[in-house]
Order: structure tokens, then C-alpha cells, then sequence
DNA sequence: GAGGTAGTTGTCTTA
DNA sequence: ATAAGACAACTACCT
């Protein structure tokens, strides 16, 4: 464009996540010398349009909850833009498809998006930006969804995103100021937006689904209803001073124990950087305060540190061409995982945490870890990519990076790597909530189980069961497996993967050699159930599988886990569940079990 | 480059 | 009660 005259703009300020007017420099950007900014939002069918043969009610990928917050948010987005003289346009579509074709109908000679580092996104993105490089359009996209530029992130440590939160935090500088609001005025669409369909916020009801008025998440979208929770978090000085995420009761559901602005976070509802900033200003007043990791300040580090892996490393959202994800056979077993999924494990805190995650669409982080250790690498020896899926569907707060980087973390397939240390899906929550209220409030079955019994209602004589209107294995599912021996075996397959990982795959495996890695895994694993099922049966516990042995010498089995025998399961699973009386306290190491 | 160190959040027992 | 130690153990990063 040959220069001289200031030629007016006319912006399209494309909203997808950052639904929010505050700290916006997209936004931002779109104001600047522009005779209209077209505030725009896409409906995209292929995520919004219900799919009833979907696990949960929701779209193709994504859960009511989700998208209910999303709809409040844009509704409350709508309402701010309307405040200012304008409003926020709703199209239906699939971007790659309205935008040129908005372009064209509303001459748009500048088009303003948030960068966005998730796959889909950057494949949708380059696509749009190359539509609009051919007319002419200009395109911005700051970064604001996170507090960094993970590409400088990644620059700073040699092209590759650092592997550890410590070598990550090294690499940081200060993060930007979030902008000064004040001054920005929002010009207006025109009132004639040629014949383009612009539609109002749809309800739930609009989009097609029904009877959803019970359990819906506690949490309301929007920006509003996002600042007032940030300042009802920060308000509380002392507690936001000395904050420690490891500290935090997993089971508190009255009053969660961490502020609640995930969701927020991951709609842009809430700009981290003003968050960050009202942090480090509370901490300033503040005496002392705690730190990274476990401080709320590190909290907002470890959501850039998963950014930047996520968007630095391939396949970040796969085991298999994943070059930071260990290769390992995980079982792709339609009925655990479904157990799992529906909260029907027979673990009570297990099917409680599942619930809520259902109900709420968001669970503490402990809670997150205890359920996904227990697909996993705990007990149940699942895909995590099967559990990152049910998250991604269920959570409000739903991250890409994050929940990809996280179950990685949780499985033990990058970032984390003691196997050995597993969640008990009994003792663990007892030690925040020994009497059992989370489950009992979330799983009605067992409101008056005795407390004795509630994180092993299998336990309970028949006598009690009957009394608390709860019979096991009828009113409430029986374990699906035995902790004592599924966490023991898993931890046996996890040494032996690792084995064969450092064995197979200095640097990134080629294709060939992780199938050749997985036969190999998957023989061991085959002939190991084989084995324990004998091994169940006759108390020998010698591993028969010669070439794969794992470095970790397996144990004989403790005599206590014969007792009573397997009981039989409808699922047929491996694993049988645990006998009636599991109480009996771990032996010290006992002069036979070292044999060999 | 070899070796040492430390790592957000395990469990169980013992002191 | 809380804390420390044992358990058994991995690896990215740094020196």
C-alpha cells in the first residue's frame, strides 16, 4: 500500500480465547485509528453441536459444563462490548470458512487475534493468515494469553523448551505489565453489516441440548464473574502470602483450597498478567511470602512451563512420535476405563473424585493426580491419552498443554519419573478427610457407611453393609482390582518399560523402533498377567519371562495376598478384587521374600 | 564428559 | 501428634 494518507481501518477484533475486554492487546491494537472494530466471534458446529453417542452429555469433544462457561462468557463479554457502544457478533461457521467471507462482505483491512499455541489453532490460524496476506489485510497477534513468549522461552534455551520447571524458571525474565485500560475506546460496528448472519448467544437449550438443569458446574463464566473471583482471592492476604498448592486438601469442596480461576485462565476470562501483577503487589505488602513451585506465583509458572513444552515438542498430545513421552504398553481396556470414567472403580475416593469431576467439571490438583495416577502407572495400567481425553471432555478448565503435560507428568512418561511413588487410592485422601464427607457427599450410595469402612467399603461386614443401606458389589461396586497387587505390577511393567526405553531410544525413537519396542513390551506384559494369574493361584511368584526382565528384582508374593482367594468379577479383569479383610499391616522385610 | 544433585505434592514405620 | 528415615529409584541439568 503506497503511503501518504492514513487510510482508516476497519478491524475485525476475532475473539476465541482472551474473552475479555480487560488487558487485551489484540483489542487493543484493533481501536488503533479504526473507523469500526467488527467484535467477532465464530460458532464453530464441529465443537458446539450435541453428539448423543458421546460418554457424557456435550458436544463431539467437549462436555456441557464447558460449554455452558463458554456461552456465559460470551454472554458477559457481550454485555461489556455493549456497555462501551458496541457488541459482540456471532457468527456460525467454521472459521477458515467465515472469515474471508466476512472480510470480503465488511471490507476489513486489519484482522487482530491472540496468538495461540495449540496445534489446531496454529494450523487454523497460518491458514487465515495467508487468506489475509493475499488481500492485503493486515494481521496482529500478540501474546497474551500467557505471560511469556514461549518461542523466546525456547530461543533462550537453544531451540528446545527446558524439561525441568527449575531449568524453565532460569530462562524467565519479567513478564509484561498488563496495559492500561483506561483510555481505550471501542469503536463501533456499522449498523449495516451487509447480509451476514449475526446471531445472539445461544442458550444451551438453542444449541440443542436438553434436561440439564442438575449438576451443573458452580462455576459462571465470564470476565465479570472471573474479576470478582480474583479479588475475592487476593483479598485474603495472608492467605495468598503463604499459599503451598502440596498443602492444599484435595477434599475440601465447601471452600475449594485454591482459587478457582483456572477456568478463567483458560478462557482469557482472566489475564494471567493482571493476576500475576496483583500477585507480586500483595507479596510486596506482605512480610514474607512463599515461592515457586509451590507459591501462587509458581502456580502461574508451571501453566507457562507447560506452554512452552506443549508448544515446543511434537506430538506433545501423543505417547507414540512423542520425543519427550516414554514409550510404554499401556492397556487400551474399554472396561477399566470406563469403570474409571464413570466413578465405578469400586474405590470410593477414586469414584467420588470421578463424580465431582463429572459434576463440577473441575477437581484440586490432588485430586486430579490421585485419579490419573490411578488409570495409569498406579493401577489400572490405562492409555493416559484414554484419561487426558476424559479430562479434556469434562473439565471447565481444560488446557491443552496443560492437561497433555500434566498426564505425561502423572504417568510417568515425561517430566516425572519415580514410578515408585503411587498414590493410595485408600490412605491418601484419609489423611484430609478421615470421615469420609467428600465421598459421602459425592456418592450417595455410601451416606452412612461408617466412617471405619468408607475408603474400604468392601471391608465391612455384611452385618454393617445392611445397616448402611449399602451392599457391595450391588448398591456400591466392588474394587475393580487390588491395589496391594495391581500397584505392584504396574510398578513392575514401569521398570520394565523404562528399561527398554533407555535401551531402544536415545534421542527420538524412529517409528520402527517403538513398534518393535511395543511388541516386545506387550509379549512381557502378556506372559506376566498369565503369570499372575497363577501366581495368584499357587503362590509362585518367579518370573517366567526371561528376556525382559525388569532391573527391579520382583518380590514372591506376601503370603497375606493369597488369603481368601480371588473372587470372581463380572469384568473377568486380571486382577481380583481385594479379599474381604486387605487390613493386614505390611510386613517388615521378611528374610525369604530377598531369596534369588 | 563423567559424576553428582535435586526434583511442586508417596507410603509406611519408627522416633 | 509431627517429623524423620527407609524403601527403591529415575534422569535432566549442571559442574
Amino acid at each position: 500500500m503506497a503511503g501518504g494518507a492514513k487510510v482508516e481501518k476497519r478491524s475485525i477484533m476475532w475473539f476465541r480465547k482472551g474473552l475479555r475486554l480487560h488487558d487485551n492487546p489484540a483489542l487493543h491494537k484493533s481501536c488503533q485509528d479504526a473507523s469500526h472494530v467488527f467484535p467477532l466471534f465464530v460458532l464453530d458446529p464441529f465443537f458446539l453441536a450435541p453428539d448423543p453417542t458421546a460418554p457424557s452429555p456435550g458436544s463431539r469433544t467437549v462436555g456441557v459444563n464447558r460449554i455452558q462457561f463458554l456461552l456465559e462468557s460470551l454472554r458477559d463479554l457481550n454485555a461489556s462490548l455493549e456497555s462501551r457502544g458496541s457488541k459482540l457478533l456471532l457468527v456460525q461457521g467454521n472459521p477458515v470458512e467465515v472469515l474471508p467471507e466476512l472480510i470480503e462482505k465488511w471490507s476489513i483491512n486489519r484482522l487482530c487475534f491472540e496468538f495461540d499455541t495449540e496445534p489446531y489453532a496454529q494450523d487454523r490460524d497460518q491458514q487465515i493468515k495467508e487468506i489475509c496476506d493475499h488481500r492485503g489485510v493486515e494481521v496482529h497477534t500478540p501474546v497474551s494469553h500467557t505471560l511469556f513468549d514461549p518461542r523466546e522461552v525456547i530461543a533462550k534455551n537453544g531451540g528446545k523448551p527446558p524439561l525441568t520447571y527449575q531449568a524453565f524458571c532460569r530462562k524467565l525474565g519479567n513478564p509484561p505489565k498488563p496495559l492500561d485500560d483506561a483510555t481505550v475506546k471501542v469503536p463501533a460496528p456499522p449498523g449495516d453489516l451487509k447480509d451476514v448472519k449475526v446471531v445472539p448467544v445461544p442458550s444451551l437449550e438453542d444449541l440443542g441440548y436438553v434436561d440439564l438443569k442438575e449438576d451443573f458446574t458452580p462455576f459462571r463464566g465470564g470476565e465479570t464473574e472471573g474479576l470478582k473471583r480474583l479479588e475475592e482471592s487476593l483479598a485474603n492476604k495472608k492467605w495468598v502470602s503463604e499459599f503451598e498448592k502440596p498443602k492444599g486438601d484435595p477434599t475440601a469442596f465447601l471452600k475449594p483450597a485454591t482459587t478457582c480461576l483456572s477456568p478463567y485462565f483458560k478462557f482469557g476470562c482472566v489475564s494471567a498478567r493482571l493476576f500475576y501483577s496483583r500477585l507480586l503487589a500483595v507479596y510486596a505488602e506482605s512480610k514474607k511470602h512463599t515461592q515457586p513451585p509451590v507459591s501462587l506465583e509458581g502456580q502461574m509458572l508451571w501453566r507457562e512451563f507447560f506452554y512452552t513444552a506443549g508448544y515446543g515438542t511434537p506430538n506433545f498430545d501423543r505417547m507414540v512420535g512423542n520425543p519427550i513421552c516414554k514409550q510404554i504398553p499401556w492397556k487400551d481396556d474399554e472396561n477399566l476405563l470406563s469403570c474409571w470414567r464413570d466413578g465405578r472403580t469400586g474405590y470410593p475416593w477414586i469414584d467420588a473424585a470421578m463424580i465431582q469431576l463429572r459434576k463440577w467439571g473441575w477437581l484440586h490438583h490432588l485430586a486430579r493426580h490421585a485419579v490419573a495416577c490411578f488409570l495409569t502407572r498406579g493401577d489400572l495400567f490405562v492409555y493416559w491419552e484414554k484419561g487426558r481425553d476424559v479430562f479434556d471432555r469434562l473439565l471447565v478448565d481444560s488446557d491443552w498443554a496443560l492437561n497433555n503435560g500434566n498426564w505425561m507428568w502423572l504417568s510417568a512418561s515425561a517430566f516425572f519419573a519415580q514410578y515408585h511413588r503411587i498414590y493410595s487410592p485408600i490412605t491418601f485422601a484419609k489423611k484430609y478427610d478421615p470421615d469420609g464427607k467428600y465421598i459421602k457427599h459425592f456418592i450417595p450410595a455410601l451416606k452412612d457407611m461408617p466412617k471405619a469402612y468408607i475408603y474400604e467399603p468392601w471391608t465391612a461386614p455384611l452385618s454393617v453393609q445392611k445397616q448402611a443401606n449399602c451392599i457391595i458389589g450391588k448398591d456400591y461396586p466392588k474394587p475393580v482390582v487390588d491395589h496391594a497387587i495391581a500397584n505392584k505390577k504396574c510398578r513392575d511393567r514401569m521398570g520394565a518399560a523404562y528399561a527398554l526405553n533407555k535401551q531402544a531410544a536415545p534421542g527420538q525413537p524412529t517409528q520402527e523402533q517403538v513398534n518393535t519396542l511395543n511388541n516386545k513390551l506387550t509379549a512381557n506384559l502378556e506372559g506376566e498377567a498369565d503369570e499372575q494369574d497363577v501366581a495368584a493361584a499357587t503362590d509362585s511368584g518367579e518370573d517366567s519371562s526371561p528376556s525382559l526382565k525388569p532391573k527391579v528384582k520382583r518380590q514372591r508374593k506376601l503370603p497375606f495376598q493369597k488369603k481368601g482367594g480371588p473372587a470372581a468379577t463380572e469384568s473377568g479383569e486380571e486382577n481380583s478384587p481385594p479379599s474381604p479383610k486387605p487390613k493386614v499391616t505390611r510386613q517388615r522385610k521378611l528374610p525369604f521374600q530377598k531369596k534369588g
